[in-house]
DNA sequence: TGTAAAGTGTTGCAATTGCAACACTTATTA
DNA sequence: TAATAAGTGTTGCAATTGCAACACTTTACA
């Protein structure tokens, strides 16, 4: 169950699902899922699996933008997506809830007293994808590739709370988040190790600095 | 008066700020608002004026991370304000409204008939800043220079419905908003037009292909 | 209205980066 | 468990880019 039902009881969150005339789809793994709901103004939730939005630039490149998991919200709420560039894969098996946006005041739903802590959950599901959005923003705009990789490691080491963390991505993934080359990116690192700004084992950073 | 008070009348409004115990400040230019609210969980709306968010970085460097405008909300429920890493610079003279985020659903307020139509235009306004972000994110990943102008391009003329538009921006801001050298970025364009795919006349962009 | 500030365009040069082509290791799954 | 896919690390080379230093134009404002 995602955030958008925290504080929300089982049989109050089918009631809520009832009355917004919700429906869950699950998908098959390299699905896209886009093709025939671009035009609509709805939220989806991801109950499970994750997906890849990505986008054809005009000679056939397919860049990934990024990712989404479980509990993560997409769909016209969160990205415009009108435009045929834009196409969006499941990973793998992935559950989507739909919900048409205008459902989310309809007559009927206001009456229930629970509402609002659905409301204070959605708005708290945008604010926190927008969260992460701006982080990514201030880093992708860094100049460097190192400037990128600190600016990471930085953020990663003060949600962890120590100079030691674990990497929760593949360096693969790190890459096409920070939008840089791989192997580019493999190589700054290794500059950086071997000026002792960091170390690794396997997917341990410790920042010595 | 800014979106978040769309379709709401005066009146309502009024009695809405009350409720919400918000508090309206005006700045004078070039002030660093965030100093003593950073760790507060606000909403800030931006009722005239405009802002510059920027990032400090190690070594004494100032990014801008983005612009905001009249009608733009910020705060905690767009960024994670948590570091003193970040600075907020009034441009010029700025009017900025405080709500605490905890008052949007306090008890009085959820009494009032018109709160889902705030409720309403709170989600649309982090929705539009939302997909602004991922708009943003889509061009600053493109790998080269040449590849996000004319993707700021199209986004541009299929915005604007005309293959002809004006940017509404100087293209030393667009050179931020892409994060690019805007030296470089100046050259760059030169070569689209030697090559031929646009024409630019002062403001005005045409998009030959 | 005159002066300062901001924006634009150009270019040489060095640094960074992407790309390509490897070899090798670790996961995944039929 | 064997085979396939995904991830990692390295390196040469060419292309792109940032940086710096200009000159010039436009805009802002005292």
């Amino acid at each position: 169950m995602t955030n958008l039902f925290a504080n929300l009881s089982e049989r109050e969150v089918k009631k809520l699902m009832q009355v917004l005339k919700s429906n869950t789809i699950t998908y098959r793994k390299n699905i896209n899922i886009l093709s025939n709901r671009t035009r609509d103004d709805y939220i989806a939730i991801i109950e499970s699996g994750s997906l890849q939005l990505m986008f054809n630039d005009y000679n056939g490149n397919k860049t990934i933008i990024e990712e989404l998991n479980a509990g993560e919200i997409f769909g016209s709420l969160t990205y415009s997506l009108n435009n045929d560039e834009i196409t969006c894969i499941t990973k793998e098996e992935t559950q989507i809830t739909y919900i048409e946006y205008n459902q989310i005041t309809n007559g009927e739903i206001i009456k229930n007293d629970f509402y609002i802590i659905f409301v204070k959950n959605l708005i708290k599901l945008l604010s926190d994808q927008l969260n992460r959005c701006n982080q990514r923003i201030e880093l992708l705009t860094m100049r460097t590739t190192r400037d990128k990789l600190l600016g990471y490691f930085n953020h990663q080491a003060q949600i962890k709370g120590s100079k030691t963390f674990i990497m929760n991505i593949t360096f693969t993934e790190l890459a096409s988040y920070l939008s840089v080359d791989r192997s580019s990116m493999t190589r700054e690192i290794s500059y950086l190790k071997e000026e002792g700004f960091i170390k690794i084992n396997n997917k341990k950073i410790t920042l010595l600095y």
